[in-house]
DNA sequence: ATCTTTATTGAGTGATTACTCAATCGACAC
DNA sequence: GTGTCGATTGAGTAATCACTCAATAAAGAT
């Protein structure tokens, strides 16, 4: 009986416990000590399985990035048009951000850390970004449903009004059908601003 | 001769340097003997000026917010159109945060960090939105001429609006005329983002 | 059963930290 | 000159930190 569980159960637990702990007293204010009993190890286990405490942070922020990508694969449509896909990434990009509130918010502080300007080629990728993101940017520029727009720009507007989303339905505390149509409401707006006037 | 220099000189001087560290360090990462020995001043000087680390970040977030606001003040537009000001206050915040790298890069720290959450009442004010935000959207709203939206998730859009400029400005390397090109653009977008679609 | 390799422990270490404080300094009043 | 009071100093302190390591346990392999 090969269970998995021995090895890794111990090296998921701490870093379980780092980002519990790294939202709440971010990365220098929480000790490694600390991060050790809350995951039910000894101290020296932790460097075990992370020779420092930089490396614990890096490799959990590529595995958070890694479910992230899992997730909207998960719930991707691939077969159906455009604006129905740029829906969906969007939606579950959001659904992801509010079901996974720590990591979201992990990722974000990250992203305004020290460690991310010296990650190079440290980190697997930057950002959220997930290659599902650029595909479809890519696809909706090229058959002009986009404005003619860097495709940088698209994507670090997409990035951030996710940001705004999640901090705006943090902050209201809806109902799961309310927060639906709000989102909704948002993909629209983000939809129309991207998207060339239509005639009518 | 009363020049207010010797004793407002040293307190800037702690918090350009603390600024300067925390933006390149973090706040847990930069130890208060080097912020001291940065500004020219003695360890215990810090002290003196403020009374915990904590309250030194805390002043320091202040101090930019209040910066920000009479930054847009200096260059609001009261008399023009509803457009007209928007244009400005959106073209002239990204501004602000291309000329004070470093003091918007802070905000953004310090926006997803632990001090954030405690702040309730310390803060002056929550975030970068100033009234002449508020102010504005209210007066869209009223007019019909945004779409019937809550405010605070207007709020939210064009803060995060606001980060993904800069986020995309600051990896490109425009020159100065192209880069305005670029935030025209963004405004227009944003803009049309917010507003009912006009009969033509 | 013996050997090898890996996992786990927690006391120990040297460095670093935020903050204190008694001692000076400097400016101004009288 | 004497006194007063805030500004400034930097050595000192108690606490805390990331990380080490020698010892032990567990797990396989042969």
């Amino acid at each position: 009986m090969i269970t998995q569980s021995t090895p890794f159960d111990k090296q998921e637990a701490i870093l379980s416990a780092a980002l519990r702990l790294f939202v709440e007293y971010g990365f220098h204010g929480t000790p490694t000590s600390k991060i050790a009993s809350e995951a039910g190890v000894a101290h020296g286990t932790l460097f075990h399985y992370f020779k420092t405490k930089d490396e614990l942070v890096i490799t959990l922020y590529n595995s958070i990035n890694a479910n992230f990508r899992a997730y909207l694969s998960e719930n991707a449509t691939p077969a159906t048009s455009i604006k129905d896909r740029f829906k969906n990434l969007f939606y579950y990009s959001v659904q992801w951000s509010l079901q996974y509130k720590n990591e979201f918010y992990f990722t974000q502080q990250f992203h305004f850390s020290p460690h991310f300007k010296q990650l190079g080629t440290e980190a697997e990728e930057m950002g959220q970004q997930s290659y599902l993101h650029r595909a479809l940017y890519t696809e909706a520029l090229q058959t002009n449903i986009f404005k003619p727009l860097p495709i940088e720009l698209i994507t670090s507007l997409c990035m951030s009004q996710l940001v705004g989303t999640y901090e705006y339905l943090i902050n209201t505390n809806f109902p799961d059908d309310k927060q639906d149509e709000v989102i909704d409401k948002i993909i629209e707006l983000t939809w129309a601003m991207f998207t060339q006037p239509e005639a009518i």
